[in-house]
Order: C-alpha cells, then sequence, then structure tokens
DNA sequence: TAGGTAGGTGAATCTGCTA
DNA sequence: TTAGCAGATTCACCTACCT
C-alpha cells in the first residue's frame, strides 16, 4: 500500500506543475514516448473518445513504467504477488488520470483487457470516478485452445466502456448499432474472429509484428458506436496502430502514443496504406433524436390535417379531434391536450408518443399521424 | 480504508479466537443468519466448492417504463444497498476472507456478478491470494432488452472461477465439460437462457419469489466442471437454493447460508422436492446449439464486403449502395434500410429475405449475398 | 388437439431540451 | 437548479385464452 501512495504523489506533482501544454493537437501523429508522459502535453477536456490496450503481461517488465519515468524492476521471483498487482495497480491509476483529464466531459473511455487485468482495470475505473456505461464481451469465434485440457478454452475478452461521470451526454449512436446488428438492439456480446490472415502484421522475418494485434472490426464497432466523423480519438498503447487505421478509415482523427520504434514505423506504414471510405457510404441511418422537431400544430396550419380530423389509436379504443391550435379533444368530452400528454392520459400511462400512438383513416386504413411528420421532413428537405 | 480494517480485524478475531467450530458439518442445512457469521462456525479447510452470488450493489435510479407503458420490476431491496463503493468492498473482502479459510486448500470458488460489482470482486479475490483459473461469460440468450436505447442491451454477467493458489491442484473435469459441448473443449463463454417460466419460483401471491433467481443450468455446468459427486459445496448467499437443488440432484453435498426467513422457507420446500438424478442419468444431456445468426453489418465490419459497393437484385431491376453501418440506401434515394427491410420496400412485399435478395457482381456475374454469410460461417466454423 | 393471438416479464446503474 | 414537456424506446420466451 506504501508504494501505491508514493507513485501517485509524485505522478500528481509532476503533471500539474511542470511543462506547458500543446496548444495545437497533434492529428495523425503517433507521439513517441511513455503514454503518461506523452499524455501530459496534451491540453485537458481536448479528446472525444480514448481507446486503451494496456499491457497485462507483468513478465514484461520493461512495459511497466512509475509516473515519475523510472522503471519499475523486471518481474522475478523474489517479488511477492502485493508488490506487482500494487505496482499494476499504481500504473493503472496513474495513465486513467492523465486520460481522464485530457477527456472532454462529455467524451468516453474504453479499455480492453482479459482476467488477469481487467478486474484491476474496472477497478481502477471506478475509483477514479469513471462511470461504466457498459461491459463488451470480445467473443472469438476462433480462439486458441486450451492444449493442456485444465482450465476452459479461454476464448474472449472483456472491454469495459465508461463516461466521464454518471450525468455525462455521451455520444452512443443507437442506431447505427442496431442496423449493424440487422435491426436488433445490439447486445454486450460481440462474436468477432481474432486478427489473423492478411490483417496480421507480420515484421520482416514473417513472424507477427506485434503480440496482441487486435482485429480491425473490433475497432470499427467501437468508433462507430460511440464517436461521430470529425471525432478525436487517443489510444495511448497505440502498438501497430490499429486504432489509427480505422478512425483514418471511417473519418475520425486520431492521436496515438507508442514507446517501441519498430511499433511506430510499423503503425505509420500501415495507416498510410489505409484509404479513407468514400463519403457516401459513410451517410448513416439517421439517429431520430438528431432530427429536427415538427410541432403537430405546424401540420394542422399547414393544412396538412384539417381542424375537425378525427383521430384514433391503433385498436379504436379513444376517438378526438383535431383542434384548429394543434391540441386534440377527445370525442366523449373527457379530456384534451397535447397528442403526447392525451396520449398519456387514456392509457393511463406516464407518457406517450402521440406521432405513433395516434392514427387517421386514409381509405378504410388507420396511419400513423408521424407518416404526416416524415412526408413534411421529407418535403423540407430536413 | 478505516472502514475495511476495522471490518477486516473484526472478522480475523472473531474467526480465530472466539467460537468453537462446528465438529460435524451440517449438510443439506441451510444456516440461516449474516453469511460471514454463519462461515465462522465452520472449519477451516472442510469445503471442496464454493459458489456465491452475492449483492450486485446496483445504484437504480428512478422507474423504468417499457416501450408500451409498463413498468419495469426493478431489484430494490434492502440487500442490494450499499453506502459507498468502499462500504461494498470492505463487505467483499470480509466474505471473501473466511470464505477462504473454509475452502479445502485444491478447493475452488465461483463468484457471479455484472459490471457494477464483478471488478471489484475480482480485484479483492486477487488481492485476497485467490488465482484466477478462468472469468467465464454467461451469455443470456433472452436478455432484458435496453428500453431506452441509450446503451449496448446488457445481456452477459460475469463469473470468477479461481483456486486458492496458483499450485493448487485442483478439480476440473475437462472430458465431462467437452462432452457436454459436443466433443469440442467448452469455451469460457456460455449460453444459458435466463430463469423464467415453470423454474422460476413464485410466492403466494404469483410473484416471483426472488429478484435474481438463477437457472439451473448454469449451477449443473458449475459443478459438473469443478466438483465429483459426495463433495462439499457451499454457498454463502443462498437465495431461493439453486445451488442446493442442483447439488441435490447431481449428489453433491451442500450446505446453504441464508438471511432472509423467506427465502429460506422457499429453498426448503424447492430441494425437498428435487429428486437426485438416476445413475444412468448422470450421463449427459445435450443441449440445443444456438443457431449461429450472422449480421450482414458483421461481413461490413470483417471487410468481407466493402462499404460503397454496388448491389442489385437478380433481376437488376434495383440498384442500391452498402452503407457503412451495414445498411443499403437506393442509389436513386429513394429509400434506405436494413437488407431485408429495404428488400422488402422496393418489392412492395410484407417481408423479405435480403441474403438471397441482394446481390454484388463479381466478374460480371451476380452473386447473392447469403454466399458471404456462408463463407464467413465455413471460416469461423460456427 | 393444434394453432394463433394477446399479454406479461426479466440483476437496468435507461431522455433531453428549454425556459 | 428545477420544472415542464416533447417524444424516443423492446427481445425472447413464457402462459393464458381463444378458435
Amino acid at each position: 500500500m506504501a508504494v501505491v501512495q508514493r507513485v501517485q504523489r509524485k505522478g500528481t506533482v509532476a503533471a500539474t506543475a511542470k511543462r506547458p501544454k500543446l496548444t495545437v493537437l497533434p492529428f495523425e501523429t503517433i507521439m513517441q514516448g511513455d503514454c503518461i508522459e506523452q499524455m501530459k502535453n496534451l491540453p485537458d477536456r481536448s479528446i472525444d473518445m480514448i481507446f486503451a490496450d494496456p499491457p497485462y503481461n507483468l513478465q514484461l517488465g520493461g512495459d511497466l513504467h512509475r509516473p515519475d519515468g523510472s522503471q519499475v524492476d523486471a518481474v522475478d521471483d523474489d517479488w511477492d504477488k502485493f508488490d506487482s498487482l500494487s505496482t499494476y495497480d499504481a500504473f493503472t491509476k496513474a495513465w486513467l488520470r492523465e486520460a481522464r483529464r485530457v477527456l472532454k466531459d462529455d467524451g468516453t473511455i474504453w479499455v480492453i483487457g482479459s482476467y488477469h487485468n481487467i478486474f484491476r482495470v474496472g477497478a481502477a475505473l471506478q475509483d477514479e470516478g469513471f462511470w461504466i456505461l457498459n461491459d463488451i464481451v470480445w467473443r472469438k469465434a476462433n480462439p486458441m485452445p486450451n492444449f493442456k485440457g485444465t482450465r476452459f478454452t479461454n476464448a474472449h475478452e472483456t472491454m469495459i466502456w465508461c463516461s466521464k461521470s454518471e450525468k455525462a451526454r455521451y455520444t452512443f449512436n443507437y442506431r447505427t448499432m442496431k442496423a449493424l446488428n440487422d435491426d436488433l438492439q445490439m447486445r454486450s456480446d460481440w462474436s468477432l474472429p481474432i486478427c489473423s490472415g492478411g490483417e496480421r502484421l507480420k515484421d520482416d522475418d514473417g513472424h507477427k509484428a506485434h503480440p496482441t494485434q487486435k482485429p480491425e472490426a473490433l475497432l470499427y464497432r467501437v468508433m462507430l458506436a460511440s464517436t461521430e466523423p470529425g471525432d478525436i480519438v487517443l489510444d495511448p498503447f497505440f502498438g501497430t496502430g490499429t486504432t489509427g487505421a480505422v478512425a483514418r478509415r471511417l473519418k475520425r482523427r486520431w492521436i496515438g502514443i507508442e514507446r517501441e520504434d519498430k511499433y511506430v514505423k510499423v503503425a505509420r506504414a500501415r495507416i498510410d496504406s489505409t484509404l479513407p471510405l468514400d463519403e457516401s457510404a459513410m451517410v448513416l441511418m439517421p439517429e431520430k433524436k438528431a432530427q429536427p422537431r415538427v410541432a403537430f400544430g405546424l401540420l394542422v396550419e399547414l393544412g396538412m390535417i384539417e381542424p375537425g380530423t378525427h383521430v384514433t389509436d391503433a385498436k379504436r379504443r379513444w376517438k378526438a379531434e383535431v383542434k384548429a391550435d394543434g391540441t386534440l379533444a377527445l370525442l366523449d368530452g373527457m379530456g384534451a391536450g397535447s397528442i403526447h400528454k392525451l396520449g398519456a392520459t387514456v392509457q393511463g400511462a406516464p407518457s406517450c408518443n402521440g406521432w405513433n400512438f395516434w392514427h387517421y383513416e386514409e381509405a378504410g386504413k388507420l396511419i400513423e399521424i408521424d407518416a404526416l411528420r416524415q412526408r413534411h421532413l421529407a418535403k423540407t428537405g430536413e
């Protein structure tokens, strides 16, 4: 415990007191160096989304740096578990703290890991004040078998998706995700193949360039779900640059941080050869919430529905008349109000979307009054 | 932090100094009371496997309504409320410490939770010296949807399976698991339905007896995987006694601890009416394999078909473009939607199988997009 | 009896803009 | 800060009841 506190104090001092921040963000750039040190060069609240795939193999002692930049001794048998866990926790807290600082208040962070580290990361995220939105299971379609037959085949990894606070208004492209999943809500478990074949980057010897290269399909879904085109995406553990490649393809701006020279080189070449998607392919299913608001009264004013018209619900349980001011009044005189309020009242429901609840009759068929709104939106080109 | 230490000290002192342990284990018994206090009555190293379903600390907000206006029956019980994360952590550490004491050195522990609590539980398990063997994802075949469209559907829960130490010789029935999974290694993701229908216990009013009853199939697999007949299974959060019922069915011995009077009563009645499996039936029941459902959007994510590609029907009457979210948009701009929906729209049909309706062109020949799906299924072997 | 329709429900951190 | 209100939002599986 003493170790944790010492490390944290050091990190905090260094972050707040010393250096000037960059005033122009280094877009489409790999900042080479320690991720904590490099994040300190970025201004507060400047990033829309962070995707992080932190190291968790404690055997890679070189991957662990204290916030002050000093390297942690290699993990060896002299270390007891408590010591290595707390070192990892200190490392996690330190980079999460910087990540939180550079993230916009309405931004989100994704962190991926396996059972070796994800519980520590998740607890640290909560401790640092992040608000968990989902934990996402990446279910590997083709995992490595457990050769010894001693455990269950380790066939998934876990991502944690957080906003900066409970009340934050984060980006979630609900309709896009639903469209991507054959018109069913996207679930918290995603079945995707591991990164292999032509997508897997090789070094000159033909060996895989990076031990944990993530599939582009994973980042594709992450980015489509939680960012807009033009948003700024930061990956503090850039590796071979999957985040940058997908960001470029989907027309998001990106910043990568990577320490190892060889990964930086591989990532640069890879991203340079990635082409952005065509403009037309980027026109997605619109979020309904983003459409301009239309008042029912406007449609009455425009003569798209006449005052005096009778409307009813899908089962013809209630009938009402359209008034000149765009309100409805029940034919039995037992209630009146806006299309929404009256719909809620008659059903005894807390709320109601009047656009879909009320129908008018045309050629013997009931048509949602929402059809009028859609016709209006189409006509005005919005 | 002070809270944690006080609780731990208390627990430790009471456990080691004060009371005499039971010399004969209370098999097939529900010990009524607080789980930490009751575990203190059990001797050291006496339990083969612990299954624990602790409170999740959900922290729900106000009421939630379905789109049809009905209200969701939330988990609002007092036993799920904690003042803060640190209070929850102290509680977790305290019961885990007792659990560790009563567990045999070669025994294992399972803990189930959701993103609200599982990261804290996992970190605490590691802190207490447990060695994680697997994290298991229970993919719910029929989860509750996300009614407001604000996040991904929360469609899974996580179980953590641990031995007491890295070198422990725990039980894992590899071949049984493989047999249960059509002669393929059992993976770390399990698809099982939630507990509903006849299995779901009701109180006298016909309401669910317990808000979070787990399916027997889940415990069935847990117990088959990690215990032998005659082994001693402890469930410190017994609830309606799913663990006891399955233990009896599989001829394991069990001990339950439960605080609430009403749950104890329900569990007793339930287990009394559960019959042990016949010897011959201990050979396993096959489970139906879930049909792999492939969304067209997945193929776009995987790069099997590029956004911007043009598709058409077999007679080339309609042409559409593939968008980045896996939807199609007609080239004349007169319609858009999923492969199925757009196919239905252009034909004026009530429905349409888009997989067979839409084609892409390769070397001058039209190929059903279903060919891409078949290629994906063949590749991933699902 | 088979088949179809209607209604209920599940561990949920479940809205957002404007005045 | 809060009140008011427009309006967006569900999937799989169960039982009960009807024809």
